[in-house]
RNA sequence: UGGGCGAUCGUUCAAUGGUAGGACAAUGCCCUUUGGAGGCAUUUAUCCAGGUUCGAAUCCUGGUCGCCCAGCCA
C-alpha cells in the first residue's frame, strides 16, 4: 500500500523556505517565547478555490507543525464587494479541508483602532487629507520611471487635516471627494510609498458594520496592523505583495506596534484552470457555469461536489511544493493524487454508460420456459484493493447490457474486447463468445448475441483457457437508470490566459466541458448510494452522487458526477493509431 | 526603461560548498478477473560568461530571460 500518507511525511521532512524561516525564528527566539501565530486572510468577495487551499495548508499546516495557532481573518475593508454569503462559504471550505481556526477575526473588528491610529498619524503630521480626484492623484503619482509630484494639499497643517479627516468620518463629504493619505515620499522608486491612500469615503453598507462607517481603510493600511493586533508572527502571503512590505513596515514603525514578519510565496497556477476570483465570479454571473459549486469550477465547493477529497487536495498541494518562482503545475498531478486516494477508498460497482444489449443464446431457461426469468447471483468484491470492504451479490441473467464501445464488428489492431468469434470474460461471471450482431437501419449494432461457457462461472475456465479482456456488465432486467454527468476541462488551453489580441479568457472556454448522459444502466445496488459515497464504476471512472439526486422521490432520480475517468490505455493506443 | 522578485529534467519541488534526487508526465517491459491498480526499466536538467575554491546548482562579478508594481481593489 503506497499510501499518500507516507508521501506527505516524506514531503514534510523536505525543507521549504517557509518552514526553514519559521524554524530559524523559533530557534533564535525571534519572538521570545511567543508561540507561532499565523492567519489565513481571505476577502469575502467570492468562493475559495484550490489556490486558496495552498495558502490554507501553509498557514494552518505550518502553525500546527510548530505548535502554534492560526486565525481565520476576513479582510473586509471594501463593503462594495463583500457579502455574508461568502463569509459562510469560506468557513465551510476551511472546515472541509480539516482545519479549525483559533480566533475568528474580521478587519472590520479593527475599524475603531485603525481610525484611532489614523488620527495619531494625522496629528504627527504623517498623514494628510487630499482633495484631489482619483484621476488627479493618479496623474500626480508619476510613472515607473518618473517620480511623482506633490499634491497641492500635501502641506496642510495638522489641525486642518484633523478637522477634515474627522468631518470625512462624520459623513460631511461625498464619495470620492477626499481621501486620507500617508505622507511618505512621492519620489520613491517603490510606487507603494508614493503617499498611498489610507482611507476613502464610501457611503456603503458594510456586511458587518452596517452604516456605522462612511470611510473605509484601504487594504494596505489595514493589513499590517491587523496582523500586528493579532500578534501574528509569520504573515504568509503571495508574491505580489512583496513590495508592499516597506509600506507595512512604515506604518508599524510610525505607530510603534508589534512587528509581524511577512514572508511571500508563489501562487498556485494549474494548467487548464482559471484561478482568478474576479474571472470566476464572471463565469457565475454570466451563467457560463451553473454556480460557484458547479463541479467544473476549481472552487473548493465545486471540487467537493465533483467528488474531490480534502486528503487528495492536501497531498497534491504539499507535493507540488512551494517556492518563489511563478510556474504552472500540470493538472495531471492533481488528478493523480485524487485517483490514488479514490483507488484505495472507492467501492467498486458496475455501470454501463452507453448500453448495448448482449443476449446469451444458450443461457438456461427459467421455470416453465420463461427464459428471461432465470436469474443467478454472482459474488463480487466491493473493493479488490481492500478486502475488508466485503462482497456483494450481483444479479446475472440472459439479457445484459455491455458498454457500446466494448464491441466492434471489425476489431482494430490490438483491440482485445468483444467481436464476432472472440471470447471475453464478463467480470466475476462467465466467459462469453460473440456469435452474431443485430444492426439497425444505419448499420449500428443494437444487439449482440453470444454463447457462454457454463463451466467458467466466477470468471475462470477450469481448462485454464485465457481471455484477453474482462468487461463490465449489468443485467438488463435488474438495471436501474441514472443521469450521468461527465466533466471535462473548463478551458481548452493549458494556459487559459493565453489569448489572441482582442480576445478574452472566456473565449478559451471548452464548449464540451459538460456532457449529460441519460441512458446509463447501473447495477441495482447503486440505488442505495448516499451523497458521501465514492464509487469506482469499474473500467470507467470515479463517481459520486450529485445533490440534484432525489433517490427518495417517486421517480427515484439518481444523478452521478464523474469525478475523474480511469486512466485509459486503450484510448491512448487508439489515438496513436489514428494519428 | 525606475524598483522588487526569480531562473535545476517536459512540469514541479529537493540537494543549505562535497555522488544533481523525488513526484507528476512520457516511453518500454512484466503482472493483472478493471487495457484500472501494482512492479521494473529508460529518457531528459543546474539560463549564459567569467571568477573564488582541492571541489560550485550553491559564493562573487557581469550579462540574458521571466514575473510583479503606476486602484479611492485585495
Amino acid at each position: 500500500m503506497t499510501d499518500s500518507h507516507t508521501e506527505i511525511q516524506d514531503e514534510r521532512t523536505h525543507s521549504n523556505f517557509l518552514r526553514d524561516q519559521i524554524a530559524e525564528d523559533v530557534r533564535t527566539k525571534k519572538y521570545g517565547d511567543a508561540q507561532v501565530q499565523t492567519r489565513f486572510p481571505p476577502e469575502p468577495n467570492g468562493y475559495l478555490h484550490i489556490g486558496h487551499a495552498k495558502a490554507i495548508f501553509l498557514d494552518f499546516g505550518l502553525a500546527d507543525e510548530f505548535g502554534g495557532k492560526t486565525n481565520l481573518r476576513f479582510d473586509d475593508t471594501n463593503p462594495e464587494k463583500e457579502e455574508t454569503e461568502y463569509v459562510e462559504s469560506i468557513k465551510t471550505d476551511v472546515r472541509w479541508l480539516g482545519f479549525d481556526w483559533d480566533r475568528l477575526c474580521y478587519a472590520s473588528d479593527y475599524f475603531g483602532q485603525l481610525y484611532e491610529w489614523a488620527l495619531q498619524l494625522v496629528k504627527a503630521g504623517k498623514a494628510y487629507v487630499d482633495d484631489l480626484s482619483a484621476d488627479e492623484i493618479r496623474r500626480h503619482r508619476g510613472t515607473l520611471t518618473e517620480p511623482g509630484t506633490d499634491s497641492p494639499y500635501r502641506n496642510r497643517s495638522a489641525e486642518e487635516n484633523l478637522d477634515l479627516f474627522q468631518r470625512m468620518k462624520s459623513g460631511e463629504f461625498a464619495d470620492g471627494s477626499r481621501v486620507l493619505r500617508a505622507k511618505i515620499d512621492m519620489a520613491s522608486p517603490n510606487l507603494n510609498m508614493r503617499d498611498p491612500v489610507m482611507y476613502r469615503i464610501l457611503h456603503a453598507t458594510h456586511h458587518r458594520t452596517g452604516d456605522e462607517w462612511c470611510i473605509y481603510p484601504m487594504y494596505d493600511y489595514a493589513h499590517g496592523q491587523s496582523d500586528s493586533i493579532e500578534r501574528v508572527t509569520h504573515s504568509m502571503c503571495t508574491l505580489e505583495f512583496t513590495d508592499h512590505q516597506p509600506l507595512y513596515k512604515w506604518f508599524i514603525a510610525q505607530l510603534g506596534i508589534f512587528p509581524s514578519q511577512q514572508i511571500e510565496f508563489d501562487r498556485l497556477n494549474l494548467t487548464y484552470t482559471l484561478l482568478s476570483k474576479r474571472k470566476l465570479l464572471q463565469l457565475v454571473q454570466e451563467n457560463r457555469v451553473n454556480a460557484w459549486d458547479d463541479p467544473r469550477m476549481p472552487t473548493l465547493s465545486g471540487m467537493r461536489r465533483r467528488g474531490f477529497s480534502p486528503g487528495a487536495i492536501r497531498s497534491f498541494v504539499i507535493s507540488a511544493g512551494v517556492s518563489r518562482t511563478n510556474g504552472m503545475v500540470e493538472i495531471e498531478m492533481l488528478e493523480h493524487f485524487q485517483r490514488d486516494d479514490l483507488n484505495h477508498r472507492a467501492r467498486r460497482a458496475m455501470a454501463v454508460l452507453h448500453p448495448l444489449k448482449l443476449v446469451i443464446d444458450n443461457y438456461p431457461e427459467g421455470p416453465e420456459g420463461q427464459k428471461e426469468d432465470f436469474v443467478e447471483f454472482v459474488e463480487v468484491a466491493n473493493n479488490p484493493e481492500d478486502p475488508s470492504a466485503g462482497t456483494r451479490q450481483v444479479p446475472f441473467s440472459r439479457e445484459l447490457f455491455i458498454e457500446h464501445d466494448d464491441f466492434r464488428e471489425v476489431p482494430p489492431p490490438k483491440y482485445y474486447r468483444l467481436s464476432p468469434g472472440k471470447e471475453v470474460r464478463l467480470r466475476n461471471a462467465y466467459f462469453v463468445t460473440a456469435q452474431r450482431v443485430v444492426k439497425d437501419a444505419q448499420g449500428n449494432p443494437v444487439e449482440v448475441h453470444c454463447t457462454y461457457d457454463p463451466a467458467s462461472r466466477g470468471g475462470n475456465s477450469p481448462d485454464g483457457r485465457k481471455v484477453k479482456s474482462t468487461m463490465h456488465w449489468v443485467s438488463a432486467a435488474h438495471a436501474i437508470s441514472a443521469e450521468i454527468r461527465l466533466y471535462d476541462k473548463l478551458f481548452t488551453k493549458p494556459d487559459p490566459g493565453d489569448v489572441e489580441e482582442g480576445q478574452d479568457v472566456l473565449d478559451n472556454l471548452n464548449p464540451n466541458s459538460l456532457e449529460i448522459l441519460t441512458g446509463a444502466m447501473l447495477e441495482p445496488s447503486l440505488a442505495n448510494a448516499k451523497l458521501e459515497d465514492r464509487f469506482q464504476f469499474e473500467r470507467v471512472g470515479y463517481f459520486c452522487l450529485d445533490p440534484d439526486s432525489a433517490p427518495d422521490s417517486v421517480e427515484g432520480k439518481l444523478v452521478f458526477n464523474r469525478t475523474l475517468p480511469l486512466k485509459d490505455t486503450w484510448a491512448k493506443i487508439e489515438k496513436k493509431a489514428g494519428a
